[in-house]
DNA sequence: CTTGCAATTTAGAATGATTCTACTTACGTT
DNA sequence: AACGTAAGTAGAATCATTCTAAATTGCAAG
């Protein structure tokens, strides 16, 4: 009953990398932590807390949904996880690479989309400022709203050539 | 003791536009309403329904926090507000001609940043097929992250040429 | 102009997300 | 092994939002 070769056979990588990132900003090693590190590493959900809290408690059904906000402030403290804000909850994303986000408005499906990078392209800093002088742009975050392969394709049946009516 | 010339003398165009508006979409024409629509017409701030309901409740004691939810749901379904995800609490836009964002990540001022069109530039389309093949966007929205003029110029103050220790 | 009903408003309860608190536990150093 | 402190725990507290049941009212029809 000790490791279980369930999900991720061979022990992520990637939570390896985020548990040492941790360590090395000075932050103690807990068992708790290595499990929400091992549950959050390589999920591309954009989990909520919740979420990750209601897999987690499974496995660990004493943890605390305090723990899993706090190491996942630590987290994003120590530039591991990106936040997401669509609605009242907030998602969590292990992805650190420059990315931005396209979401479904059908079925609320987050991707990933990967971009060279966030800094402002020169046409943006231009555009920027004409309606805010002196703003100094950062990085720039992008939304694309539309509909995922499956929910396009789930209005082209039930539409297939314009409206019947 | 009627109308006051307090704020906005002229009783706001855009404020009548969107009564107009709601009226058109079939909606009944409350004292609410109207007080709600008066606020929110012209205001740059991005306010949430709390900082509405603050405002209003000076004038109107009586009004419900969810009478105002109500219609700003109202406003929203008829094209009239948009919904800005920042923080938990939602931020309302009354802006509805296509624009971006600038949040300030030191005061958190939020400016509008107005644009040609929010429809995806041909070169955004062909990143999106790599990363989610058979997405559709419909819209691409912005957000520029940095410093408002007043924050950039207080970070020179405090550091006009480099650290100093 | 009155009547009636469905849409709206209201106060407060309920729900969901997040933070805080006071206390206990245990990591990692000595 | 002992200690100091960061971290964990349960649960209360707080903020945002939605829901509910009852009272009110805009406005269409007569």
């Amino acid at each position: 009953m000790g490791k279980r070769p369930t999900t991720t056979l061979h022990f992520d990588a990637r939570a390896k990398e985020m548990l040492d990132d941790l360590k090395r900003a000075g932050l103690k090693l807990t068992a708790q932590r290595e499990a929400i590190v091992r549950q959050f590493a390589s999920d591309v959900s954009h989990p909520t807390a919740q979420e990750l809290y209601d897999r987690l408690r499974q496995e660990f059904p004493q943890m605390s949904f305090a723990t899993v906000y706090n190491t996942l402030d630590a987290l994003a403290a120590a530039g591991l996880s990106g936040t997401l804000r669509l609605g009242q909850a907030a998602r969590f994303d292990p992805n650190t690479e420059p990315h931005h986000h396209a979401v479904c408005e059908s079925c609320g499906e987050i991707g990933d989309v990967p971009a060279p990078s966030l800094a402002p392209s020169p046409a943006a800093v231009k555009q920027l400022g004409r309606a805010a002088p002196g703003f100094r742009v950062r990085a720039v975050e992008r939304i694309y709203r539309g509909l995922c392969a499956a929910c396009a394709d789930n209005d082209n049946d039930a539409a297939p050539h314009g409206d019947i009516s």
